[in-house]
DNA sequence: ACCCAGGGTCATA
DNA sequence: TATGACCATGGG
């Protein structure tokens, strides 16, 4: 869940130093994280970048968190609901709120990120333009097909949006280098 | 000396 | 509601 907010915009190596400073503080849980300074976090959250932002939205967020009952309670909430909770917290977004559905509580949810929106708009799959909701839907509705377990949709979620994660550096960023790109078969400016 | 990285909020028009 | 500024470090 801390990850989940350090890695906004942010490359993961990066987050696994900021992490790792928290660690060796014994830093590294909710109680810890609003016992210190913000300075003092801001310091340990500074390979992250962004850190005097990240240490008030990781405030924010371990408030909530504690007032909600920590994971004990918070596991027992519908995804809807909980949903809505990590969305009321300043500095979580929709991406965020997501993966610490997916990746934390297991819940059903796709998370779309920058690699995901690139990714479907090479192939053709999507304009662009489309909002954050309205592309999640789309794309568990199409994913869902043919799995009626909830485990299963999880752990296909799951990986889907790993896989993404993990080759998306290798889709090039922009259309006109999009012959070197590695899903120039499916590039409709490769084809061009 | 650039560009980029698994975003989100806030101030404008 | 739609853009734009802003946040800031480390690797390529």
């Amino acid at each position: 869940m801390v990850g989940a907010v350090l890695t906004q915009n942010t490359a993961w190596t990066n987050v696994e130093r900021a992490i790792a400073n928290l660690r060796a503080a014994k830093a590294l849980s909710a109680t810890r994280i609003l016992a210190a300074p913000i300075e003092t976090l801001a310091q340990r959250l500074m390979p992250a970048g962004y850190f005097n932002v990240k240490a008030r939205r990781l405030r924010n967020f371990c408030e909530w968190y504690l007032a909600a009952g920590e994971y004990r309670g918070l596991r027992r909430w519908d995804t809807a609901r909980l949903r809505a909770g990590l969305l009321s917290v300043n500095g979580v977004g929709p991406e965020t709120a997501d993966d610490i559905l997916l990746y934390a509580f297991h819940r059903p949810v796709f998370v779309i990120d920058a690699y995901t929106r690139r990714i479907l708009s090479r192939l053709g799959l999507a304009a662009g333009d489309e909002t954050y909701e309205s592309l999640r839907r789309h794309i568990e509705q199409d994913l869902a097909q043919g799995i009626n377990d909830e485990q299963a949709l999880v752990n296909v979620y799951n990986e889907y949006h790993a896989l993404i994660v993990r080759h998306g550096k290798e889709v090039c960023r922009t259309r006109p280098r999009c012959e070197f790109c590695v899903l120039r078969a499916g590039c409709p400016a490769a084809a061009a």
